[in-house]
DNA sequence: TCTGGGGTCCTAGGACCC
DNA sequence: TCTGGGGTCCTAGGACCC
């Protein structure tokens, strides 16, 4: 059976949401009609675009510059703080909505997701209707537009929510591939970032129609495993599922950009703790345990880093996987100024099966179990690492990390 | 006041075993 | 007395996504 599936896609999302957030609260201005961005903090170095209006986008600003630069192109630009908390609730609102249509709903990212539709044709005559009824539905129920893509798999219901932006409908169907997909220029499919287009510039192979007519040997020589992938999408297809991946995730991680280049151990052990204590928090509200311990760091060249360890047997409390942390860095850090580092938590499970466990002090986990539930409870409320075990020494209790004098 | 943060997947190469 | 070779497991690093 022909597949079906929707792509909806929230318009300049993090933007779109603070321009909601604003008109709520009573202000006249709407950010989404002036030159604006979401930015993060200068000071603290968080200095990038995170979302932008149409107007800026016009005037060359793209995602993930630096705001310095982006103000460079447009003196006037306004820039706007994050508000995270209201974009989870905003995304939130708009899947628990999606929900009512289909029980095959995937959440891509916090602003999109995959609707599959297949055999509901029953219920829904036109697609094209049911999709123009969605957009409006959101646009009504929530202030903020979406743009809907209909394809018979996810890759081309993705590329087709990507064409006119905002508020569109639009499809891509089988038929439709010549016409509306390989006109395209290469780096617009879907996984040909900055590396891959060069390459494939390089080869002349500039429209994606160019590369669904490559030779497989050719693509195949440059880029391996993936020139499969690449020569697959290129022609529209992808048999992947729509994944309802309810609490699936394969890792949990946590890092940040330090406000200032930090070479003191003990400094960097102080924010390794809380970031320790934040990503174990998280896995135990999954109720999992993680098997690979993982610390990534970035340099003040912007040189990268990641070094990991398998834990004797799957771990989720906090003081147990800190010593992991600290023993990694400890045995990697070459002593380089740090810009960003971070925790992440991988091969996570279920279950606690350990090797060792006749020798384990199994005895003493219900009480430790117990204190750490509360620990938790009382980190989700006010904060993390609001408490600690007596037993992390934690020098100073500055959350930002100020330069020491 | 120059360059975020949370993810997934892949690959090269080393260690180890037989 | 010129260091084969296949299999497996693991790590570091890179590419990509939003």
């Amino acid at each position: 059976m022909e597949r079906i599936i929707f792509h909806i896609d929230v318009n300049n999302a993090f933007l779109s949401w603070t321009a909601v957030h604003k008109l709520k609260k009573g202000e006249k201005l709407d950010i989404r009609k002036i030159p604006s961005v979401i930015g993060g903090d200068e000071k603290s170095r968080h200095g990038i675009v995170l979302a932008k209006s149409p107007v800026a986008k016009k005037m060359g600003i793209v995602t993930a510059e630096t705001l310095y630069s982006a103000r460079k192109k447009c003196p006037n630009l306004k820039i706007f703080p994050t508000e995270f908390d209201w974009y989870d609730k905003q995304s939130n609102n708009m899947y628990q909505y999606l929900c009512q249509y289909t029980p095959l709903i995937e959440r891509f990212s916090i602003d999109e997701c995959f609707l599959d539709l297949t055999g509901t044709n029953l219920l829904y005559k036109n697609y094209e209707e049911l999709a123009y009824k969605i957009k409006e539905d959101i646009k009504n129920k929530f202030g903020f537009t979406v743009n809907v893509g209909i394809g018979n798999n996810k890759l081309c219901a993705k590329m087709a929510s990507d064409f006119e932006k905002p508020d569109k409908v639009h499809t891509l169907y089988h038929k439709e591939i010549k016409n509306k997909l390989w006109p395209l220029p290469v780096e617009d499919l879907f996984m040909v970032g900055k590396k891959t287009a060069q390459t494939l510039r390089k080869l002349n192979i500039n429209t994606i129609g160019d590369l669904a007519k490559t030779e497989d040997q050719i693509l195949v020589r440059y880029f391996k495993n993936q020139a499969i992938m690449l020569k697959s999408f290129s022609n529209g297809i992808d048999e992947s599922k729509v994944l309802p991946r309810s609490s699936k995730s394969e890792s949990i991680s946590i890092s940040e950009t330090l406000s200032y280049d930090c070479d003191d151990f003990d400094k960097l052990k102080e924010i390794l703790f809380r970031q320790t204590e934040e990503v174990t928090r998280a896995l135990r509200s999954q109720n999992k345990y993680a098997i690979t311990v993982a610390v990534t760091y970035k340099n003040n060249l912007f040189q990268n880093y990641s070094h990991q360890e398998k834990l004797d047997s799957p771990k989720n409390s906090t003081t147990e996987i800190y010593k992991e942390v600290i023993k990694i860095l400890k045995n990697s850090w070459k002593k380089d100024p740090i810009r960003n580092i971070g925790v992440r938590l991988s091969d996570l499970t279920k279950d606690k099966i350990s090797q060792i466990s006749i020798f384990n002090e199994e005895k003493k986990e219900e009480p430790n179990n117990r204190v750490q539930e509360i620990v938790d409870s009382i980190n989700n409320k006010y904060g993390s690492a609001s408490i600690i075990p007596a037993s992390i020494k934690i020098i100073g209790k500055s959350k930002r990390h100020e330069k020491p004098k």
